[in-house]
DNA sequence: GTGCAAAAATGCACTTAGTGTAAAGATGTG
DNA sequence: CACATCTTTACACTAAGTGCATTTTTGCAC
């Protein structure tokens, strides 16, 4: 402990705070009222916080609550830069992949999905951090791969994967709901596992023996 | 002359053209004034209808040149629904998204993509054609395989088939800005086939011998 | 053509999003 | 404590987006 790991000021951390505090609120009044029947204002009510600085720290409402998503899929990148360098990236990015199905991290993603699903312009902000996510995986595969790697093949296979979860997290969510139940993340679990497994084998097989 | 193909009326078709006009008149501005430098108004004139009728057809600015995506978009998913339907699926896939590399097809998306490439917000409404893109293949290939289809791999396919298409079209576009000549072209297919080649074959072997 | 009903376009008023700016408040430094 | 810097806030303003009443167009029957 002691001094931080990152060269943290108080200001930092102060900031951080306050970030998340608006993000929380956020997710607060989603959860309480609904989409579209609440305003800004009563995010920076709620987070304690004038209307402006809420604008200080997100473009709007979607990108406050895309932070959100960004949190706990960052959780997954950082399983995957964890993984030895040696690994073949598509093993590093399942191993990332099931990160998701903890379930301190599939909880709050899995309430997102729920809150946002029946709304168009709050999916987007699903849809963004997925690619944000897709981003930084492309970025953190490029950093491994050094400067030889095919931008197109690192790009393809990302977005394939990302592409898997997208899907395992669909149809999961489509079977069992926001159910978070030890039995439920197991099929999340394993709906990750088939999906990437049919990736890596071309989608070939209906049943690969 | 006479009356159309479709079962439109009259009304119909006034309804599709003013539509039409308006996604126009967006992408007109967008041309001429560039990113966040116009308003809803200003397309409206240009278009010839008042403010209150853009907001009849669209939600926004974004839902209008998405629109725009969208009717490219579309010309690849003929394609594919032209397809004969024994053909495995990642196949026909391979093929519509080939459709995309056509010259009348690739010049609006390419046009589009440059204009929007640089704006985080208006980079949405190209990141929403593509998964719109992604929802009707699914459709499609859903309607094609019957009931019996399997869901997760029905959207893990298409969610990495649209992967590679998006990276092609992003690796193309880093090369060679928004070159429409026959040769750039025959790269952006070359980057098409490659990476529907790797995903094939699970991205597994760099060089398939 | 004339009249009529349905649909589309418009004008207007209103709430909310989002931003520039300047002042007030908090924080780190010597 | 004094000072420079960063953060929050208040205020004002433009533009987005929506509800509603009204006017204009359109399709259809006579």
């Amino acid at each position: 402990m002691s001094t931080a790991t990152t060269p943290s000021s108080r200001r930092e951390l102060n900031k951080a705070a306050t970030r998340r505090a608006i993000a929380d609120a956020a997710l607060a009044q989603l959860r309480s009222k609904g989409e579209g029947n609440f305003t800004v204002e009563d995010i920076a009510a709620e987070a304690g916080v004038s209307r402006r600085t809420f604008f200080n720290y997100f473009t709007g409402v979607e990108s406050a609550l895309a932070s959100l998503a960004d949190r706990f899929l960052e959780h997954a990148l950082e399983q995957f830069r964890l993984r030895p360098a040696e690994e073949p990236v598509l093993e590093s990015a399942r191993a990332a992949l099931l990160a998701l199905a903890d379930p301190m991290t599939a909880a709050p993603i899995a309430e997102l999905f729920s809150l946002t699903s029946s709304s168009q312009s709050l999916g987007r902000c699903e849809l963004e951090a997925w690619d944000h996510c897709t981003d930084q995986i492309i970025a953190a595969a490029r950093e491994r791969l050094g400067a030889g790697a095919d931008e197109l093949q690192l790009r393809a296979m990302a977005g394939s994967v990302i592409a898997c979860g997208k899907a395992a997290m669909s149809v999961w969510f489509d079977e069992r709901g926001a159910d978070l139940s030890p039995e439920s993340l197991a099929v999340f679990r394993e709906h990750l596992v088939t999906a990437v497994g049919m990736l890596a084998n071309g989608f070939a097989a209906p049943q690969p023996s």
